[in-house]
DNA sequence: ATTCTAAGTGCAACTTGGTTGCATGAATAT
DNA sequence: ATATTCATGCAACCAAGTTGCACTTAGAAT
């Protein structure tokens, strides 16, 4: 059985044409990709709703996770599997190809921001990242 | 001469009735706005793209800037005018009633993250707290 | 004070991202 | 093999944001 299998048994989500097509566009990614992205990858014919209601519906059981670019499109990556609830709070964003990363991070303690504002209740800390990717920087 | 006379003169901006209005709106709130939520605040007729360019305008001399809400949609808070290119890079929204606070903070080492991702040149880092507000908090 | 002109506004039309309702079609448990 | 529930396709819609162009006005020059 494999890993796509388990999920989506896992969140009883059916196993149609679009849905493998979207997860193994994401998983082939590893990075995140808009709607308008994962769009251009599927090769079959198919409607832009379905493909929204892919994606809300992989969000929401957490296979993925959304991440806003620097226009406040939605990106999304592929949850890693590791836990059920990691889902990726830092990301690094190219200036120059708009890639989106996932990166995994230890520095930032939300301890640390509940302690110094002791009037917000803050939940959690995301991160954004900028600059230049390595592909970007080499072609320089 | 006011503030918003000398910021004004200093980005060559003629003070014009929308634009002061927005200044004025955005000082008085000393939070991140939205277009709808300055609209709304604005008591003449008013054409939406103009506010739209006023904004675009202000964020361009670096009067305010821009923060993408957690649907992605730009609000906008005054930048704080001590230092010309201070512009606020972590901010707290409330999950509750969507507020939006710039935050001034320290814990954040930019070189922290340039020491570990070396293939990436990462230029900025922007940190968003999400919880709930003083005031959302008292209301429960 | 009057004139001039670049900068700002208003309007119309458009684009893109995202949502909703409903009828049709297909995946899976029985 | 069938039933039922879930997913898709289609049409229509909404909100945020952009562009082009004609008209108006702030403020500098006279």
């Amino acid at each position: 059985m494999s890993e796509m299998d388990m999920l989506f048994k896992r969140h009883n989500l059916r196993k149609t044409k679009l849905r493998k097509a979207v997860f193994d566009i994401l998983k082939e990614a590893n990075m995140g990709l808009s709607h308008q992205e994962i769009s251009k990858q599927v090769h079959f014919d198919f409607d832009r709703v379905s493909l929204f209601r892919t994606l809300s519906q992989f969000e929401k059981v957490g296979i993925i996770h959304k991440i806003l670019d620097l226009q406040g499109v939605a990106n999304y990556a592929l949850t890693f599997p590791i836990s059920d609830n990691n889902k990726c709070l830092t990301h690094f964003i190219c200036e120059k190809c708009s890639g989106i990363l996932c990166v995994d991070e230890e520095f930032i303690k939300i301890q640390d921001f509940q302690l110094k504002y002791k009037e917000l209740a803050i939940k959690d800390v995301e991160i954004t990242l900028k600059g230049i990717c390595k592909k970007c920087k080499n072609k320089e």
